[in-house]
DNA sequence: TATTATTGGTCAACATAGCTGACATAAATT
DNA sequence: AATTTATGTCAGCTATGTTGACCAATAATA
């Protein structure tokens, strides 16, 4: 076996554990947010729904603006479903005291009790894959997913 | 301090533990996609369309209903992407040998190409983020990607 | 102070990709 | 012969993204 053919095989074995990665994030993404969409489709609610509740209950007080670059889609796109949070009792809007054109985002209780609902199901799924894994496997789960991410992005994740 | 308040700090540290590995999941995933996203509307395809063309890439003559279940979508809605994958010229349908009923699906040359050039870019972001990583490391990401996934969807992931 | 930039919103139109329901056809299985 | 399976089609609906145009209030700056 000449050396250029051990290295195609190498290649071909990387190629393969890389593709096999491509599909556990996408079966584990689709089975992550499963649960969630259940549970959101049952109050006539979406995933865009949810990311901003996600969101806006983490940071509570957060700008328009802020929650835009984290979900990097359109203000229009975000106003939509907003607009609805808001109607539907989710959301509040606050006018931000330095700057008033700011209308910043809270939770009612309403929405707080959703958002508790759904980040449940959510940590309990993470809390089950990590069930009896070591410190190391999980910080290794964790470091590679934050090297997926632009580092642009890194910023929010502090 | 009473005992039932260290148990409360530590599931609260717990609970912002998890959080976190929501916010990463989230985060990776939506900058995962992104790359892949941005060549396919060049070329006027969506994710859906990536999807199936990944899908049979992997494993050429796979059936309809494989795919269905691996995608978890409706046959309606995949019939309209895979119509227009045919359509374009990115996948041919074969009938079944042994049950005709079946359209085995395959890349054409075409589809091969634009399959190896998403793959590619995929594969060179995990490549990255595996850089310089352990051994332990990826393998610690794998298992818990693989632990987050259903039980009923390993059975393809062999 | 006058101008410009930022924050946020609106309206309209459109595309993609999911969904349900009803129905059809061919072929395999029982 | 009857039923199930694999696949498809038509029609219509919904959610969530997109562009483009435009507006108002406010903040920052020349």
């Amino acid at each position: 076996m000449k050396q250029s053919q051990h290295v195609q095989k190498g290649l071909f074995l990387r190629k393969q554990e890389l593709r096999k990665s491509i599909e556990l994030l996408f079966f584990a993404y689709r089975d992550f947010t499963n649960e969630a969409d259940i549970i959101l489709s049952e109050i006539g609610l979406g995933r865009a729904h949810h990311r901003v509740i996600y969101f806006v209950g983490r940071k509570p007080g957060m700008t328009v603006s802020e929650l835009l670059s984290i979900l990097k889609i359109t203000k229009q796109s975000l106003s939509r479903v907003l607009s609805h949070l808001v109607e539907e009792g989710y959301i509040v809007q606050n006018q931000g005291e330095k700057d008033k054109r700011q209308r910043l985002l809270l939770l009612t209780s309403k929405g707080t009790e959703l958002e508790n609902r759904l980040t449940d199901v959510q940590c309990k799924r993470f809390a089950k894959a990590y069930s009896d894994q070591s410190a190391d496997t999980v910080k290794g789960f964790q470091d590679i997913l934050a090297r997926l991410i632009n580092e642009d992005d890194h910023p929010f994740l502090t």
